[in-house]
DNA sequence: GCAAATATTTAGGCTAACCTAAATATTAAT
DNA sequence: ATTAATATTTAGGTTAGCCTAAATATTTGC
């Protein structure tokens, strides 16, 4: 059985190549900063993750995960992303608040705990964050969505989730009215920040800074 | 944030000292095969657990819970018999499957979702062993426990506890050399005033009035 | 009360994680 | 293409847990 911070490792790989090409080997950098550990560190586990052979690693090339590490981290995302729906609409934990349980709710290992789960809460396909949850056999679907600052002035779209689950970023959303769903339209880009002003729902506006158009993500209306 | 590993020790001194007597230290030994660690791994455990507060150690004498610690322990059973009634109740799960992953439940940090779980579940009382489930002061009623009176003849039980702690009854007690913890046993009723002739401890005989045997508390052997 | 049995602790070692600092490899810049 | 900057690995050390075997306490049985 992996330990949890094995688990965390597989995690942090998955995200950090997601959407990239098959293969694409994620360097030592950027999943010591990912996780906030040393880069020493990351090389050591990469060296014990090969040997487990949850990854392919090349030294000074970084790791991919392997068909092995990818099932493992596909099936932490779907429980990770189960417990978020669980939380959320079960005991009514805000979304922003349920990161980080779930985050500790991933690691429970029961098969049959995560099947049930699912069928509680009746096979959701995304969670409070607007991602898609793996099904049981690990397939999930790519995502179309593209961050809000790509989208062309004019164009109507909604709100389909956010890049990392930054908790101040997801508390500055809603105090601008912003949710999962929120149907919106590029009203005007302010000169010299790039500032977006936008229309919500159709009638109301508001301002949010280039940085925070680029985390968000939005799928347009076909 | 204690470790898991803390917290089982924990768990498992509490479980092995329920019903005993204030300060019960629990051995080495018991800890261990309850445990299944050695006997090295508890005594160079409990010295931690110390330095940390959460045991009284007396080496060779075993560890007891300070109140630091019976606070952790008691936290830890609430949140185990809360999560085994989702399991049992919301999830569909048998009684007996219930445990294992109650076990890796247990250990999810967050004061926020006991409570919100504990409302979610309609405030439970027992869980599906029938166990009662700490409220969220960390009060739990004693086990099954019953007046003396209400012991049936032959039927073997041990002290847990007075009604009152009136001190006269108390050193009538100790003069009897009946104390926390004696295991005990109805040779016979007599007749008029229904006094109690007691085994105490397997051997000896003592008898005890009816007005005494109403205020002490006993827990049968199961 | 002393020897034998049992319980407990200490000694010495192991692994998985982590760290910092030093060494080495790769990439970028002139 | 060589140097400078950056990325990565190695070296060496720490801590929490675990282990077995040896040493020491305590308890028990005669």
């Amino acid at each position: 059985m992996p330990s949890q911070s094995i688990e965390d490792y597989i995690k942090a790989i998955w995200t950090l190549s997601e959407g990239k090409e098959d293969g694409y080997a994620v360097s030592t950098n950027a999943l010591a900063s990912h996780l906030m550990t040393s880069q020493a560190s990351v090389s050591e586990m990469y060296k014990r993750l090969a040997e487990k052979e949850f990854i392919d690693y090349v030294p000074y090339r970084g790791g991919s995960l392997s068909s092995k590490g990818r099932q493992l981290a596909v099936s932490l995302i779907r429980k990770h992303r189960l417990w978020e729906v669980f939380l959320h609409e079960k005991l009514g934990f805000g979304w922003e608040e349920v990161h980080d349980i779930a985050e500790q709710l991933e690691h429970v290992h029961s098969q049959e705990l995560t099947k049930r789960l699912d069928d509680f809460l009746d096979h959701p396909l995304i969670d409070p964050h607007g991602d898609y949850i793996p099904d049981a056999e690990g397939n999930i679907p790519k995502k179309r969505a593209k961050p809000l600052v790509e989208l062309t002035l004019g164009m109507h779209a909604q709100v389909v989730g956010v890049m990392d689950s930054n908790s101040k970023l997801l508390s500055l959303l809603s105090q601008k009215g912003i949710a999962l769903g929120t149907p919106l339209c590029v009203q005007s880009v302010l000169p010299f920040d790039d500032s977006r002003v936008l229309t919500l729902n159709g009638d109301q506006s508001v301002e949010l800074s280039y940085k925070a158009c680029e985390l968000i993500l939005i799928q347009e209306n076909t």
